[in-house]
RNA sequence: CGGGGCGUAGCGCAGUCUGGCAGCGCACCUGCCUUGGGCGCAGGGGGUCCCCGGUUCAAAUCCGGGCGCCCCGACCA
């Protein structure tokens, strides 16, 4: 039978007497995964803070203690699971000829000045001054710093393309921090940067990255969609998200269910209706609706269908009154608004705000007289009459036709896609899912290497503009969203090429035969390359069988009195199936084979 | 930032309305027992009742101020 190499045992208490050898503290280069020695503070009862399943498991399991609101501490074991996921994606990354580099979470606020973000980032941008009183802030993300270093070093086409990468920590002073380390303030994120010589080549990279992301999506055994995006802060003229598909997501994504069209919601087009706009069908009239301020109670007090009602909102536009219109059982897209005016910040517009710049209280407002840019969903040109506010209080205005009444507005597409909607590309029909954005791919084109100035001379000795692109993977958020897709009722199941260990060795007894042979198996698992998380602790074998399926290990190898009689250990997977003797023998080696096969890597 | 809620032992909570010994379960420590899915019995330790101020003979409890956290809405990997 193996011992460990230590020279001297140590005791643990609830040992309480001569256990078997221990690993030395003062020897201990070899890998210590065992339960006794191992923080691993697990929970009976979940803690009141979390609410979604996975911030729940992750605090049961003893993966993540909270700091501070959205700033988490690792634990071991969660840091293994991190640790795993990085890996996956640096390999991926290194794999697609990415280049690995580190730059500073510190960054000086005079670079984000020459970038115009210092004004326009936003409060989610934590600033702070340093002793000699100069801006400074925590990066949320590294263009600036990027597109400064390649300014310096790159000189000539021959220099291109490039693509660097970092795996770093990132802080957004997020307005609510919310679902533990899946929207934390502070996360680890993997973020890319390409650089080229033109669009065409740019595009390249982008294909390239893109597979990348699959291919790291896919070896991290996530259920997962690629979306087109909308770009925000960020910018550049298109972007896709890496969505992993599960109910809690907090993001709404549309896809066709004939082509390989996908959107997130905030994105997705809603092509023109078909045929032909009417005209007018009946007189502008002002009608009387007395304590009707919602689309239902216009449309029950006028007798009329929703749809035939028109909404009016009034938002903000960095300040500037904007209205726009959707049909009365739409929603509108106030990311398409956003878009449309071009505006860094839209807001709806107040009661107060709303009274003064229409003259009438909300749930009253139209477009008809309003001295501020409208923009008209289009779907609205497709009606020849329709009922909206009269901008004073209890009053409508029925009849009205868009382009007679209002031919001032904007037509636009304006509005939230919605179930029956024809998918924009094919026609075909559009299914609705939940995800969690865990990558996000963007053409930036010139917008950083313009305002900073990264220029490159061709082979014309001309200078021109750097064309990027920037790709980023939420690494901590990846680890929630697995246990989003992954779990049950007794704790998580992790996919195999993340979980913290792959195998848990659990000795019913923790003196004699039982905890000889358990560790024998541990410490063979580790010699073939498979780590494995001994539960030498001298507690009931239900407590051990809980902790293990509630960290989620994907194998379970348990010693105990019956199978020993027989010269058996039983196997059993965390995802289900019955459970199987091994010979004791050859149990380590094919339980190592298995979890091999099963995406299984020794960290 | 707006709206709602919470803050009492490591965790989950009761006590607060109606001021009067600071409690329960789990966890932890000791002993016994038990040993195949969070076992049982006995004993024990542990409190800035979030902080500051006020009212009162007396404050976890009432009043004022502050801080922290969670949930619902607008931002993002």
């Amino acid at each position: 039978m193996r011992s460990l190499p230590c020279i001297s045992a140590r005791q643990t208490s609830s040992a309480g007497g001569c256990g078997p050898p221990r690993i030395n503290r003062a020897t201990r280069e070899k890998v210590v995964m065992r339960f006794s020695q191992v923080l691993i503070p697990t929970l009976k009862e979940t803690p009141a803070e979390a609410e979604v399943i996975s911030h729940k498991l992750m605090l049961r399991a003893g993966l993540i203690r909270k700091l501070s609101s959205g700033i988490y501490n690792w634990l071991p074991l969660g840091l293994r699971v991190l640790r795993k996921v990085e890996r996956i994606v640096r390999q991926e990354m290194d794999r697609a000829g990415a280049q690995e580099l580190l730059m500073p979470a510190v960054q000086p606020g005079d670079l984000w000045r020459e970038s115009g973000r210092w004004e326009h980032y936003g409060r989610e941008l934590l600033r702070f001054k340093d002793r000699h009183d100069h801006d400074y802030c925590l990066a949320p993300t590294h263009e600036e710093v990027i597109t400064d270093l390649v300014r310096r070093e790159v000189r000539s086409y021959r220099d291109l393309p490039l693509n660097l990468y970092q795996i770093q920590t990132k802080f957004r002073d997020e307005i609510r921090p919310r679902f533990g380390v899946m929207r934390a303030r502070e996360f680890l994120m993997k973020d890319a940067y390409s650089f080229d010589v033109d669009e065409e080549t740019s595009a390249e990279s982008y294909r390239i990255m893109q597979k990348a992301y699959r291919a790291a999506f896919q070896r991290l055994a996530l259920k997962f969609s690629v979306v087109e995006a909308d770009s925000g802060s960020i910018g550049g003229s298109f972007s896709h998200e890496f969505m992993v598909l599960a109910e809690t997501g907090e993001d709404a994504i549309a896809s066709c269910e004939s082509c390989d069209y996908a959107a997130n919601l905030e994105k997705a087009e809603v092509p023109a209706p078909q045929g032909q706009t009417p005209g007018p069908a009946q007189e502008k009239a002002q009608v009387a609706t007395p304590g009707a301020h919602t689309v239902e109670e216009v449309a029950r007090f006028l007798k009329v269908a929703p749809a035939a009602v028109a909404k009016t909102l009034i938002y903000l536009a960095d300040g500037q009154p904007v209205a726009a219109m959707v049909r009365g059982d739409r929603e509108a897209n106030e990311i398409k608004l956003k878009n449309l005016t071009g505006a860094a910040e839209l807001v709806l517009a107040a009661p107060s705000a709303i009274q003064e710049i229409t003259g009438g209280p909300v749930g009253f407002s139209g477009p008809v007289g309003l001295a501020i840019p409208i923009y008209a969903d289009q779907e609205l040109y497709y009606s020849g009459a329709l009922v909206v506010g009269a901008n004073q209080a209890d009053a409508h205005l029925s009849g009205v036709h868009l382009e007679r009444d209002v031919p001032q507005a904007k037509r636009a597409d304006l509005r939230q896609a919605a179930p029956g909607d024809p998918c924009p590309r094919c026609g075909g029909g559009l299914a609705f899912a939940r995800g969690i954005e865990v990558g996000h791919t963007f053409r930036l084109g010139t917008k950083y290497s313009q305002a900073l100035g990264a220029a490159y001379l061709d082979a014309e000795g001309q200078s021109k503009p750097i064309v990027m692109g920037c790709y980023g993977i939420g690494v901590s958020r990846i680890v929630a969203a697995a246990i989003e897709q992954g779990n049950d009722a007794d704790g998580i199941i992790f996919p195999m090429p993340i979980a913290p260990v792959s195998v848990a060795v659990l000795p019913l007894d923790v003196e004699g035969q039982a905890m000889e042979t358990a560790q024998a198996i541990y410490e063979d698992l580790w010699a073939a390359g498979v780590d494995a998380l001994l539960d030498d602790r001298d507690l009931r074998p239900g407590v051990k069988f809980k902790d293990s399926d509630l960290l989620g290990v994907p194998f379970k190898v348990v010693i105990g009195k019956k199978g020993l009689k027989e010269g058996k250990a039983e196997f059993k997977r965390r995802a289900g199936g019955q459970t199987e003797m091994l010979d004791l023998k050859e149990a380590a080696a094919l339980v190592a084979k298995m979890a091999k096969e099963a995406g299984a890597q020794s960290l």
